[in-house]
DNA sequence: CGCCGATGTTAACGACGACTAACCTCGTCG
DNA sequence: CGACGAGGTTAGTCGTCGTTAACATCGGCG
């Protein structure tokens, strides 16, 4: 809790910030309307973050690094290939349903960051898809990379399709997107 | 060549905005950079659109009604449920690699449009998703109504994964969206 | 030949939105 | 107990951008 009490509020702007940019998209949300949404008005962010870029900047790379982490802890404890690709899969349907806004922001509002952060994430981004892509190939063995490479893209298309579709119950939801994804990548039960 | 000689012009334009709208999103692209990418500046566009958002408009509607219209011819020519469902999945799949840059921006930016069109687009998405929902679940005859839709949003969100991905060929790329996306829908080979 | 409508051009306008300035208010700590 | 810094407030400022105005060009048609 030390963290969260002593910046609590930047964690508490970050949330509703991201919850407007999902619905709204990240031009379409103004300054005044993430003040709103946590009880202050405006300019008052301006004491807790250099810029409205910069919220963004902090939401979207600390979500892909969090993707990465996850994801290769997910990989590094499992007993084998199978395994892993099966952790993985449940690693990114969890994460899917438990931020579906800022899997949203993710994909919608990557391109408004400066240059800078925009490398960082997208670099973040593609070691993520290369964790999968070699798991997926210890496993079918018979994919060359490319193809692998493309078959990952599809599977997180397909996880990451949560924020459109939603609501079954998290259970069964979850349930649903591991078994298609999973029998996507032709290892399903 | 009648339609392009006429209103070639529009249809450049749609193009060209397409394309910028996918890259750097709605807001994220000026009237003049549209312009310019026709050869052409600025204001000039207002001979052809009563507005920028008159030109998002026009480019959703147009391509929510031909998913739809191409969706349902592709099912009504199909003799049973399981070959209409492969249709259904190669059309999607054709449709998404040659639009690429339409579906990211319908994707992005519906949300950009004004409450009538934005009415219209999602009504004809709804209907589209129906189109899926109702063929499913007649292979699938396990799967409840809300199951199905969450499927179809899946698949969908599998096979629009496409832009993020690109390149095999299209030829390797369509066959393996194709039976990933069965395999997905457990009616694989 | 001369008009006119289609299509462009550049210059201005107006709104909106991110950011800054100047000022208030406390809780804390020397 | 007085000062100061953290965190807010409201009132500008300034740039950007969609849109409009006023003016050119020119191909086709009476």
């Amino acid at each position: 809790m030390s963290d969260t009490a002593k910046s609590s509020r930047r964690a508490q702007i970050l949330d509703a910030a991201a919850d407007l940019f999902a619905r709204y998209g990240f031009h379409g949300v103004g300054i005044d309307d993430i003040g709103a949404a946590v009880g202050i008005s405006g300019p008052a962010l301006y004491r807790h973050f250099r810029s409205k870029d910069a919220m963004l900047a902090e939401m979207l790379t600390g979500i892909s690094d969090k993707l990465l982490l996850g994801g290769r802890g997910r990989v590094g404890t499992a007993d084998d290939p199978r395994a892993a690709l099966d952790a993985l899969v449940r690693w990114h349907v969890e994460f899917a349903l438990t931020n579906s806004a800022l899997i949203t922001v993710h994909m919608r509002d990557l391109d408004s960051l400066a240059a800078a952060d925009h490398r960082r994430v997208r670099e973040s981004q593609r070691s993520y898809v290369e964790v999968w892509v070699d798991v997926l190939r210890k496993v079918r063995t018979d994919l060359d990379e490319p193809t692998a490479r493309a078959a990952s893209h599809a599977v997180l298309g397909l996880i990451n399709s949560t924020p459109y579709s939603a609501h079954l119950g998290t259970e069964a939801m979850s349930d649903l997107l591991h078994s298609m994804a999973l029998n996507a990548l032709g290892t399903g039960a």
